[in-house]
DNA sequence: CTAGGGGCTGTAGTCACTACAGGGTCAAGC
DNA sequence: GCTTGACCCTGTAGTGACTACAGCCCCTAG
C-alpha cells in the first residue's frame, strides 16, 4: 500500500480512470513511461498520481488532450509567465461559451418543432415536415 | 441540368454536402444506392436529392445518424402515427438540454478558474494549481 | 488528341477512448 | 507444490461521423 509503489490498477482507482485509459495515455506520451517490476508489471509513483490527476481534472473541464499536453508543458517551466496558461483556457472558455450558444439556438428549435406536432398519423406529421425540404410535397425517398 | 440526373457532385452541392459524404451515406445505408450511369457514375434523381436534404437538415439539428435512420423509416409508413417521431425529438432535445446544463457549470467553473489568475509566473499560476491535486504542493510531474 | 476536372474504389486518419483476444504474473488457500 | 482467480501484458479493432488520400477511370472542351 505504499504510494511510491503502485500497480496500474491502483493507479486507475486512485484516480477514476480505467486501465486502458492510463495505458493509452501513456502511449499518446501524456504520462511518462513508468519503471517496470521483474514480472514487467508497470510501476507507478506519486509523481505519476498527481499528473495523472491533473490529466483528469482538465479532461473533466473538457480540455483536449492537446491542449492539456500544452498545460503539462508550461507548467513544467515554473518561472515563465503564466499568460499561455491563461490563453489556452481562455480559448477553451470561449469554444465551451460558442458550444452553450449553438446548443440554445437548437432547442429552440427543437421547442418550434416538438410543439407543432399534434401526434396524428406520419403523413401529417409536424416534426417530419419541418425537416423535409420545402418542395417535397409527398414522401421523402 | 435537369434534375432527375444529377451527379454525385451536383447533388453535394445542392445539399451543402462534400461528395465523400454522400458516398458515406450511401455505404451507411441511409441514402439508397442510386442507378449508374454507362461509365460507373452514380446517378442521382429528385428523391436522393429530398432524402439528402432531410438528412442534413436533421443532422444540422444534431440528430445522430441512427436517429435519422429511425425517422426515415418512420416517414415511410404514412398511416402510422406520429408518436415515435416525436419520441424521438423529444429524447434528443433531452440530450441537448442536458449538454447544456453541463457546459453552463462547466463555464462556471471555467470562469472561476480564470478570475484568479493573476498572470504571474508558473510557479503561482491559479490555474494551474485548481488543476492540480490538492495535495501536489510542487511540480505537477 | 490531350488536358483538366470530375468521378470511381478502397483504405487510413481524426478524437478520446473502449473492448477484446490471447497470453503472462502473482498471492492465497489447499 | 499446485491450483484458482484476480490482475497484468501486448496488440489490434471498434466507436461516430465524417475527411483525406492514393491510384485509377471517364468525359468534355479546345
Amino acid at each position: 500500500m505504499n504510494p511510491n509503489i503502485m500497480t496500474i490498477g491502483h493507479l486507475a482507482r486512485e484516480t477514476g480512470t480505467k486501465v486502458e485509459t492510463v495505458r493509452f495515455y501513456e502511449k499518446s506520451g501524456l504520462l511518462p513511461k513508468p519503471t517496470r517490476t521483474e514480472g514487467n508489471y508497470r510501476s507507478y509513483d506519486r509523481a505519476h498520481l498527481n499528473r495523472l490527476s491533473f490529466i483528469r481534472r482538465a479532461r473533466d473541464l473538457g480540455f483536449s488532450l492537446d491542449q492539456i499536453r500544452a498545460l503539462l508543458a508550461l507548467s513544467d517551466d515554473r518561472d515563465r509567465s503564466c499568460s499561455a496558461v491563461d490563453e489556452i483556457a481562455k480559448e477553451h472558455r470561449r469554444e465551451v461559451e460558442r458550444k452553450i450558444v449553438d446548443l440554445q439556438s437548437l432547442k429552440k428549435e427543437l421547442d418550434r418543432m416538438i410543439d407543432q406536432c399534434g401526434c396524428g398519423v406520419v403523413a401529417d406529421c409536424r416534426i417530419i415536415e419541418s425537416l423535409s425540404p420545402p418542395d417535397a410535397s409527398g414522401s421523402i425517398l
